[in-house]
DNA sequence: TTGACATAGTTAGCTGGCTAACTATAATGA
DNA sequence: TCATTATAGTTAGCCAGCTAACTATGTCAA
């Protein structure tokens, strides 16, 4: 996430440069670029999903459940997979039930353990959202053949590698 | 910024893309990788600014001051600049105030504007954070050589020219 | 000149994340 | 076996954003 709109132009990191010798003008420039891109597309999609009654951590539960064969899981399992605490995967479900999206159906084997799984209502609204999410994501980058694509990722994983470095 | 942990693989997507026909399987997957890297980023960079006491909001404003000659600016132009409500600004411009890296200065002319402005205990950490961010920065990114920062870049314009169409 | 509108900053209250602590249940090993 | 430890889910309370509403001040045109 990068609130920050406001870039430095090359002339503001140059300055920057000469006090902090450190500095590598075009490495935080495409630093700062990617964080602002990736931030708006973000947005974007929150956006998006807001017109359909959603946020990308409800969003997500569906999916996550759609993915499965059965359309069931776990908190836990869907909280790790979500990338979500297990106490925020809590309200998150909260809310989907409220809406009829999903239930809770409580186990038998082992009392801790709650299975969540998808309603036909919830698959409806997947049906609903993710026709107009795909179009939407293959219009926005139709400006990239595949070439590009290709040349995109690669450069991810190469700044991928990188990230411990940079904690 | 994505939470989500576990991206989807190529199956998953062809799978999906069965069910709906509009998904563009090399787009969603560069779409969701973008996202994925940046938001690893920010995170990084949150642990970075965190270990000098800061946030990503507030560091901004700092760099925000330091960038004018004068080292002053207004809390609105702040805020606008920062990406950040009015509101918002107001509590970061408090913390950095009772840290003593800022102070406000009431204007005469205009008696509604504030004058906020770097103090030297600002500038002292600026000096300690930025060769710091500078150094991991530097560290992250050096694995792309200059012809595939440029790329970068270029693929980042297309991708930033498609989030209209996101919307 | 004064009423209507605009602008600067703040406050109050909402949101969706988080961690830490709690309850209940299961698993394990001395 | 039963005390300890681990796991599943929830709750409570924190944090940093947000919007809407408010106060104070400035601007402008009838």
């Amino acid at each position: 996430m990068l609130q920050l709109k406001d870039l430095p132009t090359p002339e503001v990191l140059d300055q920057f440069a000469e006090r902090y010798p450190d500095a590598d003008v075009t490495a935080v420039s495409s630093f700062l670029q990617l964080l602002r891109v990736a931030t708006d597309l973000s947005i974007a999609l929150d956006t998006c999903l807001s017109k359909h009654g959603l946020l990308q951590g409800r969003w997500w539960v569906l999916i996550l459940l759609m993915r499965e064969a059965t359309q069931i899981s776990t908190p836990s399992i869907l909280a790790s997979k979500a990338g979500v605490s297990r106490a925020t995967m809590t309200g998150l479900i909260d809310g989907l039930e409220q809406s009829g999206l999903i239930e809770r159906v409580y186990a038998k084997d082992d009392r801790r353990s709650v299975f969540i799984h998808l309603t036909g209502a919830g698959q409806a609204k997947l049906d609903a959202v993710m026709p107009d999410y795909y179009r939407r994501v293959r219009l926005c980058m139709q400006a990239l053949n595949e070439e590009k694509r290709t040349q995109l990722q690669q450069i991810l994983g190469l700044i991928n590698q990188g990230i411990p470095a940079l904690i």
